[in-house]
DNA sequence: TGTACATCAGTGAACGCGCGTTCACTGATGTAC
DNA sequence: TGTACATCAGTGAACGCGCGTTCACTGATGTAC
């Protein structure tokens, strides 16, 4: 009953709290299952315990919800990516991959609702989603590039399709979740080896390609 | 003023022009950019020239609209498709990537209201979209494999990672199409070279994996 | 061929519903003197 | 430290709006005799 905590939170303080305790409330919403376009006014408020018209005091309106949703979401990706790569670099590069992998499907099931959320976004009418999340995957793709460029460079070897070829691993991987969003866990496990070939495909067709002119390469794959 | 029509159309003759009309009308809509998922019953009813309630002397609800339309899009999509390999058979096999792609680029900038729609509806929170839309796009996958096998036994080759390449090749252009949904035509242009050197990657990276197991391709790519 | 009746595509008006948002108000927190 | 006033996060009620859908009705088309 007695006020024990000693932090006497200011008023800014506790509004960020608030600010905190709707956004939780949101992605809670979202892990249940909820699809995000859907996502109301009234049930996030709901969700969060307080009264509707509250929200307001923190969004200007329900757009600008959504887009600190999607942001928070780019951020966690982006966080579980550099972490991966993390856990990564002191590995046997020969299996690589499959560790990779490994932890992608891990965090694909564990941040499912993240990665439905900014897909459904993707798509949404209002452009400054789409925006927001190109120029986030923009980035990724970027980071993915400089990886391949570290790790070739590191064994001594050169090319310079990298931009291309993680734009390629990138897509592959969307396609993926895309597909396995609709999917029970074990099916996607299943999903995976087939993954695996595809990015070993792009891996292995990229070293073929570093360094050999491209009409070359035309009739390389064509005879 | 006289009725000088030699076809004297039966009533559900005309019941079924109805109901044209209102698929038209819809995909008009949507053709001039009109967000799919919200393709409103009574913007369709105008634009089909007729009132709201008599939709549903064609269709039990909203609903079976979008799903009738999803199907004549998927329909228009894959007779796309079938096209595109007949024009490919007779030509000259060293440039037929690049012919295929010229002619991707042009069908999407004619359908790109039909890809919008699917697209959009890929992710409606309705599982009926997705369904349909699965089953259709695992046939035009299942299409290419065959059309890979073919060329690769008509050359007297022989590998077993068609199904997988075929997959790896339509994520790629999904993957594209998404993106270039968001790009003016001329940026499409720029994104098309990108893709054809994904491709050829994969082509090239699957011709490596083939008949090699994939532990020893593993140690290949990661040495 | 003409008449009486049944069918049914199309209509105008209205329904309930849930949505985002606005408003006037409350009451605790913060500030000035 | 105490008092008067300002701020502002949170609230209950209500707003207008557009949605899909229902309903009773109309009138042309089709059918039976």
């Amino acid at each position: 009953m007695t006020r024990t905590s000693p932090a006497p939170r200011s008023r800014s303080d506790r509004k960020q709290d608030t600010r905190r305790r709707i956004l939780d409330a949101a992605l809670r919403l979202v892990e249940e299952g909820r699809s995000p376009t859907a996502l109301g006014l009234r049930e996030v408020a709901r969700e969060a315990g307080m009264a509707a018209p509250s929200l307001y005091n923190h969004f200007a309106d329900m757009d600008e919800l959504g887009l600190a949703l999607v942001d928070e979401s780019l951020i966690r990706l982006r966080a579980i990516l550099r972490a991966a790569r993390g856990e990564m670099v002191g590995d046997d590069p020969r299996s690589a991959l499959q560790i990779l992998l490994g932890l992608f499907l891990q965090y694909v099931n564990k941040f499912e609702p993240v990665l439905r959320l900014l897909i459904m976004q993707w798509f949404n009418p209002n452009p400054e989603y789409r925006k927001t999340i190109r120029r986030e995957m923009a980035m990724m793709q970027e980071d993915l590039a400089d990886n391949l460029r570290q790790v070739a460079r590191g064994k001594g070897l050169e090319g310079s399709l990298y931009e291309t070829e993680s734009q390629a691993i990138i897509s592959l991987l969307i396609v993926w979740v895309l597909d396995a969003m609709n999917l029970g866990r074990e099916e996607r496990e299943a999903g995976l080896s087939r993954l695996e070939q595809q990015l070993l495909m792009v891996l292995a067709g990229s070293r073929a390609l570093s360094g050999v002119a491209v009409d070359d390469l035309r009739k390389l794959v064509a005879d």
